[in-house]
RNA sequence: GCCGCCUUAGCUCAGUCGGCAGAGCGGCGCACUCGUAAUGCGCAGGUCUGGGGUUCGACUCCCCAAGGCGGCUCCA
C-alpha cells in the first residue's frame, strides 16, 4: 500500500511517499519540539494514523495550541499524582489556562503546601516513567463502565454535546465521540485514564518545565449553588529557561503591585478602622489624584459637558424609580432608616424614611435632566460629575484599589436623541481613546457586549438598532472588536474599552453603556421640532471607570514611575553638601514659581543617601548641585533612568521641567 | 458570600516544641557629610489584630470576630 501525504511544514511543502501506515511519529517523532500536528486543519495527536492525501502540519510546543497541549497533558499528570497520593480523590475537571492549567478535585481535605510539593514530586516521577498518552474511542456506556467510580466524570457524559467552553467541560466531552486517554507504562499497564477530547503529547517525557503555583477552592462547573471542589493550579512551559522567564514575569509584575507600591510611595491606604474597601489618599496620592481629575475635567470642559453635583445619600424612593432596589438591592449598602417615632407600646407613631448610600449617579442625573422642560435645541445634553458612590461588595472580592466598596466615577450621562446617537457615540469613543493615551495608556481593544437572552428588557427592535450602532461606531475606530455575547447589562448594551499595560495585562477601563430602561422609569422627555414630546435616549460613560481604580492601574502601568505631570514630587534639588541648600532653595523658588512641585533635600543624610533616597521614591527629576554648578550658575540632571546631564542653566533647567510637565512626556 | 492560608514595632520579617519578645529599614537625637543608590553612635517604639476558652502559666493550643492574601462566584 502506498500513502502519498502533502507535508506542509513552515512555508514549504513536499511530497513524500510511505510504504506502510503512517503517523505523526514517523514524520515528527524525532523532534521533540512537535508536540501534535494538524491533519486537514484539525488538531490531532502525533499517534494518529494519516491516511493518502491528509495535508499535515507539525504544532511546534511553543505555539498557542502546543503550549495548551503540554498544560493540559501536565494537567492529567498532575491529576494522576493526585490520585497517587490520595486514591479517594475524585476528577473533576482539569483544561489549559493561560500560562498553565488546573485541575479540580473532590478530596477529603484541601491541599496544603507540603502537598503541592510532593505532588510536585509525584509528577516528576510520572514524566521520568515516560507514559504514553493513548486515545481511544469510547461509547457513553462503555465510558460510564470505565468511570463508574468517578461521579464528576458520570455527569459530564451526561452533558456530551452540550458542554460549553465556559466551565471548561468542553475539555473532557467534545461535541463528537467520546474518548478517554489512557496513560501507559513503559511495560504496557495502564497507570491512569481520563475521559478527555485531547489531543495530549505523546508520552509524559515531553513535559520538560512544570510546577504547581496553588490551591484554591471553585464551584463545580463554576456555579455558586454547586458543591465547592479543590482546584489544584499549575504552570507548564518548552523549556526550563521558558520556566524561569514566567517565575521571573511574576516577580516583576508583584513589584509592580499598586498595593505594594501605594505603601511604598505613601500614595493611599487602607485603615482597618474604616472598613474594608475604603481608601484613604495620602498628600503623595492626593496629588496624583487632583492632577488626574483636573486634566479630567479640562477634557470635559473642551467637549462640551456640563458639571453638576448630587449627594451622597437619597431616599429609598429614589432607586425605587430607578429600579436598583430592584435588581442591585444586594450590591448596596443597607438603608439608614431615619426620622421614626414610636410610641410607648412599640407601635409606630411616625413611619419614618429609608435613606441609602447611592451605589450609582445616573438616577440623580435624570432628575436634573427632569427639573424643568427641555428642548430638542439642548441635546446631546452631558452631565458630568465625579461622584463618589458606595456599593457593598462582597468581602471576598475587595481587592485593593481595583475593587472598592466607596469609590468615585468619573461618570457622565448624555441625553441625546435617537438621531444624534451614532455621532455622538463616534465623538465619545474617540474622546475617551484620546483621554486615555494622554494618561498613558495607548494599546487598546474594544469589547461589545450584547444582550442577555434571559436578562434584559425593552423591545428587541430597540436593542438590535443600538447594538448595531455600536457595532458599527467599534468597528470604524479600527481597533479590534471583541464580542461579549449576553454580556450587556439588563437595560442597555455597551462597548467596553481594554487597555494592556506596560507589561501586557489588559484592563477593562472606559465602558459606554446604553441604557433604554431609565429614561421610560423616570419618564424623561424633551419637546421636538414638531412640537411633540420624545424620549431621549441615555448614553453612560465614564473613562476612568473610577478615580481609584485608574490610579492603581496607572501605578501598576508605570511601576509607579509616574510621567512628571503627575509625578507628586516632580523635582528633588539635592546639595553635594550643606553649604549649598541656600542656593538650591533658590533654584527651588523659581521652580514653584513656575507651577513646579519640588523639595529640598536638606536633610542631614549624606549626598549618596539623598540619591538614593530620591531614587527609590521615583521622582523625574534630581537637580544637585555642589560647588561646580554654583559657580556657573547651574544645577546638574539626574534623571529616574540614572543618567546625567550637568552644568545646566537654571533658567534652562526651570524650562525643561515645566517642558516635561507640560508635554506629559513619559519620563 | 464560599474554600484555604495569613495577622509579632510605622514597614519587611525573625522568634519562643506553652515559661513575662528580637533584627533591619523607617522615626527621633548627636556627630559626620563638596559629587551620583544606604556615614557612625545613641534613643524611643509592641497589652504579639480583637474577644472568649483550655492551662499554674497563652504571642504560642482551641473557638469566635475583624482585617489581609490566593482562588471561586459576583461586578448595575
Amino acid at each position: 500500500m502506498s500513502i502519498t501525504l502533502s507535508i506542509t511544514r513552515s512555508a514549504s511543502k513536499e511530497q513524500q511517499a510511505f510504504e506502510t501506515t503512517t503517523t505523526g511519529l514517523d514524520l515528527f517523532g524525532a523532534d521533540r519540539s512537535i508536540v501534535a500536528m494538524r491533519v486537514n486543519g484539525a488538531v490531532a495527536d502525533l499517534a494518529t494514523e494519516l491516511a493518502d492525501g491528509d495535508e499535515v502540519e507539525p504544532v511546534e510546543m511553543s505555539s498557542p495550541e502546543g503550549l495548551a497541549i503540554i498544560r493540559h497533558s501536565a494537567a492529567h499528570v498532575a491529576a494522576q499524582a493526585v490520585q497517587n497520593l490520595v486514591p479517594e480523590a475524585k476528577l473533576g475537571i482539569g483544561p489549559p489556562i493561560t500560562d498553565g492549567f488546573y485541575y479540580d478535585f473532590e478530596v477529603p481535605a484541601p491541599f496544603t503546601p507540603e502537598d503541592l510539593r510532593s505532588l510536585e514530586r509525584g509528577m516528576s516521577q510520572i514524566v521520568r516513567e515516560r507514559q504514553k498518552f493513548v486515545r481511544r474511542v469510547v461509547t457513553d456506556d462503555q465510558a460510564r463502565a470505565e468511570l463508574a467510580g468517578e461521579p464528576f466524570k458520570l455527569e459530564l457524559i451526561g452533558l456530551k454535546g452540550n458542554a460549553t467552553d465556559t466551565d471548561g467541560a468542553s475539555v473532557e466531552v467534545g461535541a463528537g465521540e467520546l474518548t478517554i486517554y489512557d496513560n501507559v507504562r513503559r511495560d504496557g499497564t495502564t497507570a491512569w485514564k481520563d475521559l478527555c477530547r485531547g489531543p495530549h503529547v505523546p508520552h509524559t517525557g515531553y513535559l520538560n518545565a512544570f510546577a504547581l503555583t496553588r490551591s484554591s477552592a471553585a464551584y463545580w462547573r463554576g456555579d455558586q449553588k454547586n458543591q465547592q471542589l479543590q482546584r489544584l493550579y499549575g504552570t507548564a512551559w518548552p523549556s526550563r529557561d521558558d520556566l524561569k522567564a514566567y517565575q521571573n514575569r511574576l516577580v516583576e509584575a508583584a513589584k509592580r503591585d499598586h498595593r505594594k507600591l501605594g505603601v511604598e510611595l505613601d500614595l493611599f491606604s487602607f485603615p482597618d478602622e474604616i472598613g474594608s474597601g475604603l481608601a484613604v489618599f495620602h498628600p503623595k496620592g492626593g496629588i496624583l489624584r487632583m492632577e488626574m481629575e483636573e486634566y479630567s475635567r479640562r477634557k470635559h470642559v473642551e467637549a462640551g459637558y456640563s458639571f453638576v453635583n448630587s449627594p451622597h445619600i437619597t431616599k429609598g424612593q429614589l432607586f425605587e424609580t430607578s429600579g436598583h432596589l430592584d435588581w442591585y438591592a444586594d450590591g448596596m449598602f443597607p438603608p439608614m432608616h431615619i426620622d421614626a417615632e414610636l410610641n410607648a407600646d412599640g407601635s409606630v407613631r411616625k413611619p419614618g424614611q429609608d435613606y441609602y448610600l447611592k451605589p450609582m449617579n445616573c438616577p440623580f442625573h435624570c432628575l436634573i435632566f427632569r427639573s424643568r422642560g427641555r428642548s430638542y435645541r439642548e441635546l446631546p445634553l452631558r452631565l458630568f460629575e465625579f461622584g463618589t458612590v458606595y456599593r457593598y461588595e462582597k468581602s471576598g472580592v475587595i481587592h485593593g484599589l481595583t475593587r472598592v466598596r466607596g469609590l468615585t466615577q468619573d461618570d457622565a450621562h448624555i441625553f441625546a436623541t435617537k438621531e444624534q446617537l451614532a455621532d455622538e457615540l463616534t465623538s465619545l469613543l474617540t474622546f475617551v481613546l484620546d483621554l486615555l493615551k494622554d494618561y498613558g495608556l495607548d494599546d487598546f481593544y474594544l469589547e461589545l457586549s450584547t444582550k442577555n437572552p434571559e436578562k434584559f428588557i425593552g423591545d428587541e427592535q430597540t436593542w438590535e438598532i443600538a447594538t448595531e450602532t455600536l457595532r458599527q461606531v467599534g468597528e470604524a475606530s479600527g481597533l479590534e472588536l471583541v464580542p461579549d455575547p449576553g454580556g450587556a447589562a439588563f437595560y442597555g448594551p455597551k462597548i467596553s474599552v481594554q487597555a494592556r499595560d506596560a507589561i501586557g495585562r489588559t484592563w477593562q477601563m472606559s465602558t459606554i453603556q446604553l441604557d433604554f430602561f431609565e429614561p421610560e422609569r423616570f419618564e424623561l422627555e424633551y419637546t421636538a421640532p414638531d412640537g411633540s414630546r420624545q424620549r431621549p435616549v441615555m448614553i453612560h460613560r465614564a473613562l476612568f471607570g473610577s478615580v481609584e481604580r485608574f490610579i492603581g492601574v496607572l501605578t501598576e502601568h508605570y511601576g509607579g514611575a509616574f510621567p512628571a505631570w503627575l509625578a507628586p514630587v516632580q523635582v528633588i534639588c539635592i546639595p553635594v553638601a550643606d553649604e549649598f541648600v541656600g542656593y538650591l532653595n533658590g533654584v527651588a523658588d523659581k521652580l514653584r514659581a513656575a507651577g513646579v512641585r519640588v523639595e529640598v533635600d536638606s536633610s542631614d543624610d549624606r549626598f549618596g543617601k539623598k540619591i538614593r533616597n530620591a531614587q527609590t521614591a521615583k521622582v523625574p527629576f534630581m537637580l544637585i548641585a555642589g560647588g561646580e554648578d554654583a559657580a556657573k550658575g547651574a544645577v546638574s540632571f539626574r534623571y529616574r533612568d540614572g543618567t546625567q546631564n550637568n552644568g545646566v542653566g537654571i533658567d534652562e533647567a526651570v524650562a525643561e521641567v515645566v517642558r516635561a510637565i507640560q508635554t506629559r512626556a513619559r519620563a
